[in-house]
DNA sequence: CCAAAAGTGTTGTTGATACACCCATGT
DNA sequence: ACATGGGTGTATCAACAACACTTTTGG
């Protein structure tokens, strides 16, 4: 799933502004974006300056166009905002909000993306939108139907994340093995036993122990982790179980 | 999730065969339905006879209207074919076929649903369309990109199974615990031992025993039980798993 | 030396797995 | 009597939870 972006950026925010009429016509596209910061599971929302929801908060939407698939649409849509390529993304599921009913959007269909803080950082500079990371006990009331969307997503989240390692999108490359255990208590919103969680995700021999450690800590420092891809591949193939 | 099925059938299958205008644009339902006969995991599908896609046969499909709500269509369509109300459904999530792009459906939003046999061969019958229940591993070529949904909807039940007992739904209301295990079996593509499953289905607590035995059988009569849905629902609210 | 987090070790309990075995019933 | 599936019992092993403990490092 990689997804080739437009070679400026002008190109990529012309398909939002100007309202081109190869649009299909009562679908949208409604994107969840979920962030780590450190302790918090977090999510983007954007800002909506004009139209009828005009001061409120939403989750990232835009449309696909006719010879595009929506997957592709979710892509590009993203792009425009974060200018972050190769992101994490699932679809959720299509929804009908029964206020839009005859208003202009029947159907949207809802995905969720993972993404590391630290890329956001470094590339978000250049967006177009007024976007803000909410905590995800601190979002406020939303447009339409997007707080169902949000609710929808972590519980996809929460669920995914326990049968797959998708977790590690979340983080940067190289981690401790008590930042993966935060990820998994916060998201999951139980506690863990440290002890218990280590012999666990050694155990599972997904993790590459790298020759570095933590810097400028004021505690011992940790030995850096990092999620070998090539190992997750071969696990993935024949099933592999990621409760705690 | 109750659906009201329309009084009588000249008015239901009306909606099928006159193309009102009042249907979205684009957008398309595909349901998958399963049912498990004895010792096989099928589906039901539909034979196309017009059109373009004539003598092949493909998943049921139809179109929402505009002020129907996607979940409501799709019973809907499911009503139609089938005469069951009351049936378990769940989405999917939407498919945008590379090849129907620039025909009139873009978008379809695939559903799936379990039916009871029993239920299905009394009520079935004033169907209108030519139907046929196929094995899960003799389905044909089918029209558009239906192999793909079908695919993703087994891929679906089979981690659906695992968390919670949806698999009841494709059961008579009276059954015997080899049933429900060779159910399993058939969906997950498994061995069980008799006597583990036993304990361990027992253990859940989610069977009620009854006080009736099988009939006119070759061999000892097993004794049946119910799926009590009081229990399940207690049990949902705090999770459980059904790992086998 | 103390706080704070890293990291190791131990033990009791639970549950999965793999069997062996007996029971009831129609042909 | 035997085939077929129904039903019970048991021994072994692996995984997990709970908790106590030692180590490293900055201030």
């Amino acid at each position: 799933m990689t997804f080739l972006p437009p070679k400026n950026t002008s190109e990529a925010s012309a398909n939002i502004t100007s309202n081109t009429k190869s649009v299909i016509e009562g679908i949208s596209i409604d994107c969840v974006i979920f962030s780590f910061d450190k302790k918090n599971l977090e999510v983007l929302l954007v800002h909506h300056a004009i139209g009828e929801s005009a001061g409120k908060w939403g989750v990232l939407g835009g449309n696909p166009e006719l010879e595009e698939g929506i997957d592709h649409a979710a892509l590009r849509i993203l792009y425009e905002l974060t200018s972050l390529d190769n992101i994490y993304l699932e679809q959720l599921k299509a929804f009908t909000d029964p206020d839009r009913v005859r208003s202009e959007r029947v159907i949207t269909i809802g995905y969720y993306t993972l993404v590391n803080r630290e890329d956001y950082n470094i590339k978000a500079s250049v967006s177009v939108f007024e976007a803000k990371w909410f905590k995800i006990n601190e979002v406020p009331k939303l447009i339409f139907d997007h707080n169902e969307i949000l609710e929808f997503s972590l519980m996809q989240l929460r669920n995914r994340v326990r049968q797959a390692p998708i977790g590690f999108n979340l983080l940067p490359e190289k981690f401790t093995l008590l930042q993966l255990m935060h990820l998994y208590e916060e998201i999951l919103g139980i506690e863990l036993d440290k002890s218990n969680f280590r012999r666990k995700i050694l155990h599972m021999k997904l993790l590459v122990e790298l020759d570095e450690k933590q810097q400028d800590v004021s505690h011992r420092a940790a030995k850096l982790y990092k999620f070998d891809e090539a190992i997750y591949k071969k696990l993935t193939e024949k099933g592999f179980n990621f409760e705690f």
